[in-house]
Order: structure tokens, then sequence, then C-alpha cells
DNA sequence: TAATAATATTAGAATAATTCTAAATTTAAG
DNA sequence: CTTAAATTTAGAATTATTCTAATATTATTA
């Protein structure tokens, strides 16, 4: 692991929020000024590609990146904003049905969020 | 519904494929040659915003549409390519926890596909 | 009907996210 | 050290999607 894949995964993993590519830029400049944009797309593939972070795709905006400790995802699908939420592991099913096939799964609950209900 | 949004409507429930805008586009052409893209992404945008189709972002690619009728993805991890599936219907478990502000869900398992485990 | 308003479509430009390229730098290996 | 391999870089290129503003269609009402 070079220093910016280290540190990309740290930023990653200690944050609650969904973070884009943009936004992980900005905080690893913090740390690293001269990195380039680039350098955070190369090292965000590759810590996917490893399964050390998650992708979250929501379809409407750029792509978010997030700790892969299990939980799942709610999103409005009035303003399209992201929550954590953490429902009963469906692991076994999954696994029973794929075999060793099977690597994790991502689920996404759209509702309307609070916010959104308010303003009717 | 306008004669687009009715045939588009129609290509992405009678397909089990898992369309992009570019297919839909094609396919729609068949029927009315003279049609524009814009109109295509318009009318796509349309159907998801009322919930009569769904989007199916996988992050790699361009997104992909498809009927709402109750099923589950695969995804492989390797190739990204999306199969159906369908699990055991979760509603209920969601829906109590979040009550009436519940709509849908969407449940992506990753896997390796049977050509890329072959591959090794 | 005809007139008006509202909505949908269009072509192409614009935007935004991401990937690509090829050179430069860093790291690892012999 | 020297060489090879991998990573980083800046900026160009690509691609999916949205935007724009003009035109066409559909619906509404007189």
């Amino acid at each position: 692991m070079t220093r910016y894949e280290k540190k990309i995964y740290e930023i990653i993993n200690s944050s609650y929020d969904h973070m884009t590519a943009e936004d992980v830029f900005a905080e690893l400049k913090k740390a690293f000024p001269s990195v380039s944009l680039a350098t955070v797309y190369n090292n965000l593939n590759k810590l996917c590609d490893t399964g050390l972070i998650r992708r979250i795709s929501c379809g409407d905006s750029a792509d978010r990146y997030d700790r892969t400790a299990r939980h799942d995802h709610l999103v409005c699908r009035k303003c399209g904003k992201l929550a954590d939420i953490t429902f009963d592991d469906i692991t076994q099913p999954l696994k029973s049905r794929l075999g060793e096939d099977f690597l994790y799964y991502d689920l996404k609950v759209y509702y309307i969020c609070p916010e959104c209900r308010k303003k009717g």
C-alpha cells in the first residue's frame, strides 16, 4: 500500500459521510498538498477492486465511497440524500443460494426523508 | 402518457435485458425513426420519477433501466455483468421500521459470475 | 372549429465525472 | 548503485447526461 492508498483508505474508513472523489481529493490535499485528482481516482478504484472500500452509485450525481463495515442505506427519492441504517444481516440466505461465489451485498432502501416529507 | 413515454415503458417492461438509454433509443427508433435521444432521457427520467420503471446504477458504465416487478440483481465484481435473481421479499421488516415513508428497496448481490470464475 | 395555453420534442451545445496518455517520479529488486 | 516495475502527474479525451431555446404537438376553452 502506498502512502496515498493508505491515507485514502483511512479517510473513507473514518468518515460517516458518503464522500465523492472530489471530497476525498480535498481531504487528501490537507496531508499531501501536491497530490493529483487522477491519483485519487486510481486509488479509489484499486481500493474498490480489492474490496477495502465500497462504491455507492446513485445515478443522479458523482459516485460516493464508503467504509465496508456492514450497514445499509436509505435513499430519499425526492432529494437523493443518503443516510446510513442497519437492517438485519441477510448474508446467510444469499450465501446458501450462491455458495462460495457470493462476496457481499448492497441494500438500498428508498423512502421520503423527513425534510422532504415536511415540504410535502 | 405520450406515445413515446408509453412505448419506452413497453420496451423496458417487455425486456429482460438491462437496457441503457442508448439501447432504448435504438429500439424506440424502430417504431419512431425520427425520435431524439433527449426524448429518451426525458421520458426515462419521468418514468423513474413516477416509479413505473427503475434505474440501476452500477458505477462503471451508463445507467440501466429495468421493469419494477419484484426481483433482485446479481452483479459480477470482475466483469460487472448484471443478472436477475429473486430472493425472498424483505419488504415487511423494512416497512415496519420505516412506516409509510418506505417506498421500495434495491438489493444487489455481488459475486463472481460463472464465466469469470472459469477464467480464474 | 379557431385561438390560446400548456406540454413535449428536438438538435446540438454545454457540463461534469471519469478515464486515458505518456512522461516523470518513486519504490522495489537484483 | 542499476535496472525494472509500479505509481503519480497534468492535462487531454471520452462519455453519459443535462441544458437551452426554438419548434411542434396536444389539450383547453371560447
